[in-house]
RNA sequence: CGGGGUGUAGCGCAGUCCGGUAGCGCGCUUGCUUUGGGAGCAAGAUGUCGGGGGUUCGAAUCCCUCCACCCCGACCA
């Protein structure tokens, strides 16, 4: 490609709604512009990267064993009626009506619609296992889409299912899933983990993020670096601090904390360690019924959390205690002052004005001698011990998120987190979806059986984002070679007044195309430094210049994206040979 | 959806309080000079001032209304 044939279109300063740095550089860079809120035009550049990492994707999952097939964009709604997700989808899933009134959505995701397929398809075990998978626009209505390609609404998805004949089938398509997975991300060549996910109402343990690690991530990954242990923080265990509860010696004292409504605040007030508080969180739970057809009564349980001082409290553990499944929400003040006789700052589980379920983390369970609100404004207890003072919490359970220096669960050391962005994940669906849908294949006894199903995706546009996050410094982008929009640029300066730059920059640019080299010529006569300015904007991994300075004295020069100013000098006759030498050795070594 | 904010040239912004010829920088066009880190000079082009309604002799500016976009808020690739 020359570039004077090519679509360039850099700008100084990025628009002023880009928030996160991958989505100023892109817009920088010309290669997506805005048409509305999270939908975009990929241009040139930014497409050439996505082809690169569906092809990629397309030949790990093809050596893997799976199929690519190609489903709706624009999909029916009985079939999301089967299972029912019609109507719990809620408004991320945008809907529309054809000419005849008749209800449609775009896909969101596909488990209906290849759950049809399988259906009529897959009739024997003869036949399993099977894995369809597609590369394709996905819409999600998402309530505040941000982060340029990061969330946006509409994206490219890959997304893979898998249809086995039981369970431990099933298992075998995980794993070879999980391996195909981790094949194409270190191809991509980013910096990525693959941690245990939340598994939500399936349950099970197969469920599986791959993590992008930047600083700006959404997700926290918890991770122990001395063992293999990795979960999200929505799933990582936080064990119990103490061991087993020692006895109080201290009396329990109502003590003067006036004003002082945080346990930071109380703690360095009465000069006690933050690790000596504990916190109270009150959640409701709202239970609706028709006492008759007319009245619907809401009946509403308050819930008192406590987590130690310097903890969090995790929401996605207490949604699967018993009792809190059904949903829940923060209490209101005025619930609150309803039940404790007391605003918050000052709430704890001694003598609150009406009784309450009490569920402590297993850390606080073992305190003794602790410092919590006394149901009483300006006031706390210190010296604080159960048994003693307060009945037994009357469920214990892990409710906190795990923090850096926290034992790893499994033993071996001690957990660290780093921040990620999810561009892949793979999950053990189960019967879900063939029971709901009625998808059966004839076993080897002739009896029809429920097919199991996982489900893999990966955020094609997300890695974009993902990789730019991750890979970028005060002059723009930088590309892993494997997804850059092209591997080189051959900055030609002079090119419009010098003979021998045209001659050497023209010999140079074909023979690294005829070694296979994805190559840019920059023939478009700029000035070096807005050459150098674009390309590094650009993020193009690898840079050869050749000037008239360069070649009186019989050299070009290679320098790397990455890696500060040092250039090579290099003969032009071995310029090329160089440059592939580079590209055959990133390209074995990072697999 | 709730709260906050912004809409003026392709991009970044000023002008709005206090109504009176629509501006600046970058980019774009033409010419000359320049040519190894976003060139200089000169001459140009580009705006329904987010839309609609109102007040006024006169509205980017004041009033009403609608819209779009951004930021902050616990289901997600």
């Amino acid at each position: 490609m020359r570039a004077s044939q090519f679509h360039l279109n850099t700008l100084k300063e990025a628009p002023a709604d880009a928030e996160v740095v991958s989505q100023k550089l892109m817009l920088r860079a010309g290669m997506i512009r805005k048409v509305a809120a999270g939908i975009y035009d990929y241009m040139p550049l930014a497409l050439r990267a996505i082809r690169k990492i569906e092809a990629i994707i397309r030949d790990e999952l093809n050596r893997a064993g799976a199929l690519e097939i190609a489903m709706p964009l624009v999909q029916p709604a009985e079939l999301w009626q089967e299972t029912g997700r019609w109507d719990k989808m809620g408004p991320e899933m945008l809907r529309l009506r054809d000419r005849h009134e008749r209800d449609f959505a775009l896909q969101p995701t596909s488990e209906e619609v290849v759950t049809d397929i399988a259906r009529q398809e897959l009739k024997s075990y003869r036949q399993l296992p099977r894995n369809f998978y597609q590369i394709q626009t996905k819409f999600r209505d998402e309530r505040r889409p941000r982060f340029g390609v990061m969330r946006g609404r509409e994206f490219t998805m890959k997304d893979g299912y898998s249809f086995d004949r039981d369970v431990e089938s099933a298992g075998k398509s995980y794993e070879t899933m999980y391996a195909a997975y981790r094949n194409i991300f270190n191809r991509i060549g980013l910096t990525y983990r693959a941690v245990a996910a939340d598994t939500g109402a399936i349950g099970g343990d197969r469920s599986h993020e791959f993590q992008v690690i930047a600083d700006t991530g959404e997700d926290a990954l918890v991770y122990c670096p001395h063992s293999d242990y990795a979960a999200n923080i929505e799933l990582a265990e936080a064990v119990p601090l103490l061991p087993t509860r020692q006895p109080g010696s201290a009396p329990l004292a109502k003590t003067a904390t006036p004003g002082k409504e945080t346990c930071s605040d109380v703690a360095s007030f009465l000069n006690a360690p933050l690790t000596s508080t504990v916190k109270s969180l009150v959640l409701a739970c709202d239970k609706t019924y028709e006492t008759d057809h007319f009245t619907i009564t809401t009946q509403t349980t308050l819930w008192l959390l406590l987590v130690r001082g310097d903890h969090e409290l995790n929401e996605v553990k207490v949604s699967k205690i018993e009792g809190l499944k059904a949903g829940f929400r923060f209490a209101t003040e005025s619930e609150i002052t309803e039940h404790f006789g007391c605003k918050p700052g000052y709430l704890g589980p001694i003598s609150p004005l009406n009784p309450i379920q009490v569920i402590a983390d297993r850390t606080v369970a073992n305190m003794s001698d602790f410092i919590c609100g006394a149901n009483e404004e300006g006031y706390h207890y210190t010296g604080a011990n159960w048994g003693r003072d307060l009945p037994e919490p009357d469920i214990i359970a892990d409710i906190r998120n795990a923090v850096a220096g926290d034992p790893s669960p499994d033993g071996k050391g001690t957990l660290a987190i780093d921040r990620g962005i999810e561009v892949g994940h793979v999950f053990y669906l189960g019967d879900k979806y063939s029971r709901a849908m009625n998808a059966t294949f004839l076993d080897v006894d002739g009896k029809p059986r429920f097919f199991e199903m996982g489900c893999y995706g990966i955020g094609v546009t997300r890695i974009l984002g993902a990789a730019i996050e991750q890979n970028n410094d005060a002059r723009g982008i930088i590309w892993p070679t494997a997804i850059a929009p092209f591997e080189a640029v051959i900055c030609a300066v002079g090119w419009g007044k010098s003979e021998a730059v045209r001659l050497e920059a023209t010999r140079l640019y074909e023979s690294l195309l005829t070694a296979g080299v994805d190559v840019i010529l920059d023939d478009r006569d700029e000035r070096p430094g807005a050459m150098f300015a674009d390309w590094e904007l650009i993020g193009i991994p690898h840079r050869l210049t050749i000037g008239e300075r360069g070649l009186k004295e019989g050299i070009v020069e290679y320098q790397a994206r990455r890696g500060g100013s040092e250039q090579v000098k290099l003969a032009p006759a071995e310029a090329a040979g160089y440059l592939t030498g580079i590209l055959r050795g990133k390209r074995t070594g990072t697999q």
